[in-house]
DNA sequence: CCAAAAGTGTTGACTGTACACCCATGT
DNA sequence: ACATGGGTGTACAGTCAACACTTTTGG
């Protein structure tokens, strides 16, 4: 390894954020209209080059705030994406994080910015920019993989929520139903919910309990779900 | 996303690669002694900083080839690692890889180079230089989770093998004792490998059945193992 | 013939899966 | 009263984990 590296190649360096959440039980993805060349006006991730003095993480924390006003949330690294064809501008390294938010959290505010943020559903993802298609199927995996060794779904869910409305989160996730009763039996076994005693209100049928995570801390799961 | 990437901040970017082999059935990774400040003669991963026109895929394989002279085996990008404290130089990117080579696939030219390449067994990891501990505990942590639900494992073997061979790098990298009727019985079921009809020769006890990977190609598993 | 590793099955516990009906509420 | 999703249990199949002795060879 050579040691100064001032005379060392450095390709731009950006981040870009798979930021997921579930409405109307789908899976959805959040994308900004791209305002330039290239892809100009193409659906892409939010995303950017990192600023001086900012580590990647850093950088992905930053633009999480500033895209969809949040803070606090589920954020991990998924992938350096580094394709020599994936920018048309030249060898552009991105460092990939997903984001896990609740709907509820999440403030826009539209007044300041023309990207039109908008949540995307994964089943309609046509034509995004650059390699950005790859990279949320490629988060979604990663997602899909972590549904089911770890409690990672609680940081999708509001803090009060129904069997069902975790159930749907699962399926969306996943991609395919599961079945009711098994479902809740097996959730409960793992001792990660308690009923909260409230109630849902406003429904046309039978009120559901209301269920709260235990512990909002990533852990891993002994068993496979 | 601002579109003229020459203005920002591109900061160095390196690549370091964790080679796993079996050797004497313990876990081992390649190591090098680094010649030169920061950490002069501490141990350290092969890697470097990336050369122009390649991207960091291309350097794993560059570096692989030329510190252990070994291609055509298992690589996979593990994380980007860009804490600012890593590296005393400065703000230091490097994306990690990992590799798993059989052992009789390593032909070092020791002649050629001062840094003196050696396999060490993970149990002994001493004052590494960087954050190349971590790295590598996360490599292993990676590479055990892989060995579940995939073939991988092929690629840490010789093309024949005995049962215990393969019982025994599942043991070193799981790092916990296994049944030996069980692994016999689940191994076979995943219908991975085949009998070649061969023995061992050259022990001093009954000679084992020799068996050998039907395919090369990684590939998830059903069920985990 | 002895030492050393190879090879081989059964049982009981547990886990996963399939499946259908009654309940509580709002309209 | 009815439409709607909420809530519940059982039985069967498959998988996992524990466990000990015989076989084959080289020395």
């Amino acid at each position: 390894m050579k040691e100064n590296n001032k005379k060392y190649w450095s390709p731009s360096l950006t981040t870009d954020i798979v930021i997921f959440t579930i409405e109307n039980d789908e899976l959805k993805v959040l994308l900004i209209k791209r305002p330039d060349d290239p892809f100009k006006s193409y659906w892409a991730l939010p995303g950017g080059f990192i600023h001086e003095n900012e580590t990647t993480h850093d950088s992905a924390i930053r633009i999480l705030k500033d895209k969809a006003g949040i803070n606090e949330v589920y954020v991990e690294q998924l992938y350096t994406f580094d394709n020599k064809k994936r920018d048309p501008r030249g060898y552009v390294v991105s460092v990939t994080y997903f984001a896990l938010v609740p709907k509820d959290k999440i403030k826009f505010d539209f007044t300041e910015r023309t990207q039109s943020p908008q949540f995307v559903s994964v089943k309609k993802l046509h034509n995004l920019a650059f390699d950005h298609k790859d990279i949320i199927v490629y988060a979604r995996k990663r997602l899909q993989f972590k549904l089911e060794y770890t409690n990672v779904v609680y940081s999708l869910l509001p803090k009060n929520f129904s069997f069902n409305k975790l159930q749907k989160s699962y399926e969306a996730i996943l991609g395919r139903k599961l079945d009711k009763r098994n479902f809740r039996k097996k959730f409960l076994q793992l001792g990660l919910i308690r009923s909260t005693g409230k109630m849902q209100r406003g429904t046309r049928q039978r009120p559901a309990k209301l269920y709260t995570f235990i512990s909002h801390r990533l852990t891993e799961l002994k068993k496979f779900f």
